[in-house]
DNA sequence: ATGGCGGACATCGTCCGA
């Protein structure tokens, strides 16, 4: 099975290409963050026509996941019950024996700031939570725009973006941290291509220049990571017409 | 040092993202 996460920067304008990239790539669960439509609004008829049924939570303007699967999800869970919040931000859903978390972490503003602090609670109580929810479900998977380029080879320029938000120590230790409960990045289970990226800013040609950052992630269980057998990024989006600025990644699993 | 691009909005300037 092929599972894949996609930060689309709003699913309305999005829609038509996600519609599209599913019939170009036909994964069995797609992981969608910055859907930014209320649960009422969501294209759900869409989604159903092109064979998906979907699993949301949304609000206005700002943040919304959703998890579009072929297959019928279970024990629907919506944000983490560890943490009160009014931004929605997780979904989580079984699909057989798999256990998917979609998460749309904070991206935390700037280092010292509310949104920062904000960031940094947000990831230890997804980090307390995943913990318990691992014993429940050894497969599990989470999946999503972290908001982290976790190590300085997912920096195109390292030196420039030192401590800054998205690279910062504390955000890379909170990254650690869900490696600590068991937690492995699927894409540095295999070699990849140097300067691989999942985000480049809309400005400055940044995208044809490759000036972009690893920050959307897969990490899997210790049971799922030995059944995974690729993981890739998908360039290919962030070069149609009106783009996200994340591209998707995705992990194939024997199973 | 600033703004740059793109999306959304009790829109037409401003906030936010990364």
């Amino acid at each position: 099975m092929k599972i894949a996460t996609w930060n689309v920067n709003s699913l309305k304008v999005r829609l038509l290409q996600v519609l599209q990239w599913l019939k170009d790539n036909p994964v069995d669960i797609l992981c969608l963050q910055e859907t930014k439509l209320t649960d009422e609004k969501f294209p759900l008829t869409e989604i159903e026509a092109a064979g998906y049924q979907a699993v949301f939570t949304g609000q206005k303007t700002y943040n919304g996941v959703a998890i579009l699967a072929k297959e019928t999800a279970s024990d629907i869970v919506r944000n983490n019950p560890l943490f009160p919040d009014e931004q929605q931000r997780i979904v989580a859903a079984t699909f057989g024996k798999i256990r998917i978390v979609c998460a749309y972490v904070p991206n935390g503003q700037s280092v010292g700031s509310d949104k920062y602090r904000y960031k940094i609670e947000w990831l230890r109580a997804l980090r307390n939570w995943l913990e318990e929810e691992k014993k429940k479900y050894p497969y599990l998977a989470l999946l999503g725009d972290y908001n982290i380029a976790p190590e300085d080879r997912d920096v195109y320029d390292p030196v420039a973006w030192a401590g800054n938000v998205l690279v910062s120590e504390l955000e890379r230790v909170a990254f650690r941290a869900l490696l600590d409960i068991g937690l492995v990045d699927a894409f540095r289970l295999f070699e990849q291509p140097e300067k691989s990226y999942s985000w480049w800013d809309y400005r400055q040609l940044a995208f044809p220049r490759n000036r972009g950052l690893r920050l959307d992630h897969i990490l899997l269980s210790g049971k799922l990571a030995f059944l995974c057998s690729a993981c890739t990024i998908d360039r290919q989006p962030r070069k149609w017409k009106q783009p996200s600025d994340h591209t998707p990644v995705i992990a194939e699993l024997d199973l």
